[in-house]
DNA sequence: TTGAAAGCGCTAACAT
DNA sequence: ATGTTAGCGCTTTCAA
């Protein structure tokens, strides 16, 4: 524990003389002399710097917040992985913290994160986050919006077009003869949903298909329920339908779930379109489809736009990146 | 950005009574007049506590460093998430850092956190990760060991019987008439990698059907050809085994991956055992098994402990949770 | 090239 | 019941 003063006082110069080699600001400054003095001291004294300390002094803490909906959530959890490992680059630790979707429990992690003078935040808006995000505008933080955003927010979004790849995918579906399409989706009011939902509406209703009964709207703190009774509904023999298309993965890993725990019959020819990955599938079913987000890349191009706003660049924009679909192999498992 | 200073002068104070009573220390101390009206000056100019220098005044900043191997990876994800769901409930915000298995890095990212004055660790080792821990027990830095521990650490250390629960599954396979068990494992030298392997070896060996050519040993950070390879040879047509056990869930969606991308094949009455849950799978294929943890149980178990050593505990120990055998259902999907 | 000193915003011991 | 004051450990301006 020991502390600039000891060092200066063993070397017997002044702590700012200290505190320039240490930080290395001593370019011509500081002699060579005391210079090796006070890196030889500091090194058997195995000094440690308090950031707390120097963080009240500077203002900065090189600690950013992420604010995602369920860092349990693999999507997420990947998504945060590649912020952490792309802020290890520039020297800043990441706290991560969980919204669960929950506008006010976004509002306390913000005001928590802001006490603790974080220098940035990236966050999965939650609905209606825009008065909580604008609060940070105001206190003039830096702010990116992921997977995400919230409308009149003039700050970053990085994310993917999700209408135009839920239209390739629903419009392959078709093409492939399917008719029947159910979807499973959030009732959230946010854009990636809406535009999920839009574009299976778009397509379906172009070919005259579109069954206004066979969506299925989740509301997402009781998704549980909801998740088995429409895969019961969707799968009822009495009325078959050709696909299900699931909105996210958890939806899709639930819906999994029960299609076991309830002994439900999925027929080979129906198929079943998925949002993001669930990697462990590929190989099971010739007929899982899943739409893959570039998680590396909106991890990487949002830290390095959060890092470009710490280093004091106002602009901002929209950033997004190409998801493809991708279906599981040919060679199932049985 | 108002100060208690600001709000001391507004009202007419000392910066001291301000304090008292924005922190509820107030008890008989201050009159209720005065206490009225700093509160009420407080919300007008929107108060907020600056908890950077109230960390540096009082030595503790209320996080905590978690560090896993890979948040990424969903096991780990889920560990996090309850450990800072529990957090919440105290107060506590959390730092998380991955690993990547490297002590170098576990290191690095310790020696960081403490420099951040971080109020404790939840860590998961890695291989040779003593003096790293003992490092941070040598400051008095309250620590818990996850899902790993290294030995002749006095910290505590939170798991499952990896040795017990794998005797189990791979019993239960040979019982139920398997013979030519593959298996593929991390070469690390950790706990919970050994006590899995060894599971596996001395129920074979005990049935006299121990092959150690069918036992894959994978490097971490050459895993992905590693992975690939050792699938290539198990599944060899020439001479087939009966099942795999993989030690590891990511172990296991590797595998899976390059099954399809390879077009191996699987036939109906081979059996995969995977240690950790893969959620999405359970439907898809009537013989694969997995071994699940009770990852809520182990992530606010190990964050009630430190919050102990946080509050002053000394003693520690080792907390074992049950792990079950989970088998997929009689229903896959085609 | 170096020292002295102010001050970031807070808490807590002590004085009144 | 309240004010005063001394730091926590650091950076940085200003002087020497």
């Amino acid at each position: 524990m020991a502390s600039l003063q000891d060092i200066a006082t063993k070397v017997g110069v002044s702590k700012g003389t200290v505190s320039l080699v240490l930080s290395g600001k001593s370019g011509k400054r500081v002699s060579p002399a005391t210079r090796e003095a006070v890196i030889e001291a500091a090194r058997e004294m195995n000094y440690q710097i308090n950031e707390v300390a120097r963080s009240l002094r500077t203002g900065k803490t090189k600690i950013i917040g992420v604010i995602v909906t369920d860092i349990s959530n693999e999507f997420f959890g990947r998504l945060a992985f590649y912020i952490q490992e792309e802020a290890k680059k520039y020297g800043y630790l990441v706290i991560t913290a969980n919204s669960n979707e929950s506008k006010q429990e976004l509002d306390n992690l913000v005001t928590m994160l802001i006490n603790k003078k974080v220098d940035g935040f990236i966050i999965v808006p939650t609905e209606d986050g825009q008065e909580i995000l604008q609060h940070i505008l105001d206190k003039e933080i830096p702010l990116v919006q992921i997977d995400r955003y919230c409308k009149g927010i003039d700050a970053d979004y990085v994310g993917i077009n999700n209408y135009g790849i839920t239209v390739n995918a629903i419009q392959n579906l078709v093409t492939a003869g399917n008719s029947r399409i159910g979807m499973i989706c959030y009732d959230l009011n946010l854009n990636a949903m809406r535009e999920r939902r839009q574009g299976y509406i778009d397509v379906l209703k172009n070919h005259q298909l579109l069954d206004r009964s066979l969506i299925k709207d989740i509301q997402y703190d009781q998704q549980e329920n909801q998740i088995k009774d429409a895969m019961i509904e969707l799968l009822d023999k009495t009325n078959p339908i050709d696909s299900i298309f699931f909105c996210s993965r958890r939806i899709f890993i639930t819906a999994m779930k029960y299609i076991s725990l309830l002994g439900l019959e999925l027929s080979d020819s129906q198929h079943l379109l998925c949002f993001d990955e669930v990697d462990g599938l590929l190989s099971n079913h010739g007929k899982i489809h899943y739409i893959k987000q570039p998680v590396e890349n909106l991890g990487t191009k949002s830290l390095h736009l959060l890092m470009e706003k710490i280093n004091g660049s106002k602009d901002y924009g929209n950033y997004l990146f190409e998801a493809t679909e991708v279906t599981s192999s040919d060679h199932p498992i049985s």
